[in-house]
RNA sequence: GGAGAGAUGGCUGAGUGGUCGAAAGCGCUCCCCUGCUAAGGGAGUAUACGUUGAUAGCGUAUCGAGGGUUCGAAUCCCUCUCUCUCCGCCA
């Protein structure tokens, strides 16, 4: 959510900032519901006021043993003007509260102008894609002999959109995620986390997938407001909601693994093919809260994290900075990290690093108190560190060999007791 | 699932209808005192919103959440959530 003071101020600079994210913020609607807010607030504290002075007043006389029926005449009516005007005040605070909360950040200022990710600024690329001497397959293709990737009896389980990986491959998937956990752990410095992973309505809406993005989570209990989280930020971030951090504790940096649950409405036709886009899938999460004067400075460093995870594992990525249009709702700037795949022969994204600002901070008033100062929101960061099916795909389409076989990263090898090669076929 | 207890400020913990935003203690901040030992004394110490030039004043709200009774609710009533204890069940 924006500081309220925003809406007060400069409405039309405001305006265009969010123009660049594509979107049209109603400029009269606001200033007038905010001048409605202000005149109801103001009358209804009036009366309040009116009535708590009479109370008192009635107190003090029924003390001295004074009669109390002429105060009690006094105030006879208020009670039905103030219900009245409470009652307008909460129906025009409401509506503007309910507006509010759907305005998403502003953008950076080093935010490209643009609408969909082709205007996404290239800001470097790492490693050389590979060139094979044999058509490489995708990762169904490459996995179709063996069945260790099934996608038909996940959906006789299930529905589509669902995988079961066997032997090997759910090998390979544990030991990536062990692998991310560790250099995270170990060389960046997270402390590791396990959260649940089924959370609350006010967890969904402090990291902003409420109230504008219900149709995308799964809810699975509609009496209790209960849904499936769909990345682990929500549970991680939240850890920190309606709390007060003592200034000296940050930064605090946390990695958790999660499934992830996504219900990838309104992208029906979109990747469904194999394991790119799927409901549910694994991934490693980074996620910061720190000083807003460090969050520039963590951005970076978070992208970092997660970029040494591909150059571990030896995959070429390329990093792309958001244009406005294709930054999401709570972002301020995010970074994407696009991993090279042989069959689309395309970077497709696998991490996705942003900096929210204050805005998740204020969602959620996670705050943090430096001396004897006042509390002050805090800055949330979180990025995929990485996602681990897209990197399962990555490495499966990367590491093929023309017999069929695939290669193992050697960062991998230990975790999967020194195997050098996967065989996918038999 | 059964029975009971509880939820108050950074923490502990009083307060059962009226000058209560809330005693006291701890912690913290500032000041003072004291050359003799982790001492003593004083002052201050919630958040949000509104008004305002103002982190000054003033007003309003907040004692788990929501609703009700009342001129007036931390205190009474209802619903919900959560925590704790005992029993049962169970990874």
């Amino acid at each position: 959510m924006l500081d309220q003071k925003w809406i007060r101020g400069d409405l039309d600079d405001l305006a265009s900032r969010l123009r660049k994210k594509g979107f049209e913020l109603d400029a009269a609607y606001l200033s007038s519901a905010e001048q409605e807010r202000k005149a109801a607030q103001t009358q209804m504290e009036a009366l309040q006021s009116e009535r708590n002075r009479s109370s008192k007043a009635i107190g003090q006389a029924k003390a001295k043993g004074e009669a109390i029926e002429p105060l009690l005449a006094e105030v006879a009516t208020l009670g039905e003007q103030l219900e009245a005007e409470k009652a307008k005040f909460e129906a025009v605070a409401s509506k503007l509260q309910g507006y509010l909360q759907t305005i998403p950040n502003l953008p950076d200022e080093d935010v490209p102008d643009g609408t969909d990710e082709a205007d996404n600024a290239l800001l470097r690329t790492w490693g050389e894609p590979k060139a094979f001497q044999f058509e490489p397959l995708d990762h169904v293709d490459l996995t179709a002999a063996g069945g260790a990737m099934d996608f038909d009896v996940a959906a006789k389980l299930s529905q589509s959109r669902f995988v079961v990986l066997r032997g090997e491959l759910a090998q390979l998937q544990r030991a990536l995620i062990q692998f991310m956990l560790d250099v995270h752990v170990e060389e960046h410095g997270y402390e590791e986390v396990y959260v649940p992973f089924i959370v609350n309505s006010d967890s969904l809406f402090g990291t902003g997938q409420l109230p504008k993005f219900a149709e995308d989570q799964f809810r699975i209990d509609a009496e209790r407001e209960l849904y499936l989280i769909p990345t682990a930020e929500v549970p991680v971030t939240n850890i920190y909601r309606d709390a007060i951090i003592n200034g000296g504790e940050l930064p605090l940096k946390m990695v958790c693994h999660s499934p992830c649950f996504r219900s990838e409405a309104g992208s029906y036709g979109r990747d469904t093919r194999g394991m790119i886009r799927q409901h549910q899938f694994e991934k490693v999460e980074l996620v910061q809260l720190v000083r807003p004067e460090d969050s520039d400075n963590a951005h970076e460093a978070l992208t970092q994290h997660a970029e040494a995870i591909l150059q571990k594992l030896e995959l070429p990525y390329r990093v792309v900075n958001l244009c406005g249009g294709d930054l999401g709702f709570s972002a301020a700037k995010t970074y994407d990290l696009e991993v090279w795949l042989p069959s689309q022969q395309t970077y497709r994204e696998i991490s996705s690093c942003s900096n929210f600002r204050d805005f998740q901070a204020r969602r959620m008033q996670a705050r943090m108190r430096s001396g004897n100062g006042k509390p002050e929101l805090l800055h949330t960061l979180n990025g995929s560190g990485v996602a681990v099916g897209r990197a399962l795909v990555a490495i499966l389409e990367n590491y093929q060999e023309a017999d069929g076989q695939v290669a193992v990263p050697s960062v991998l090898q230990p975790y999967l007791g020194g195997k050098t090669q996967l065989l996918m076929r038999d």
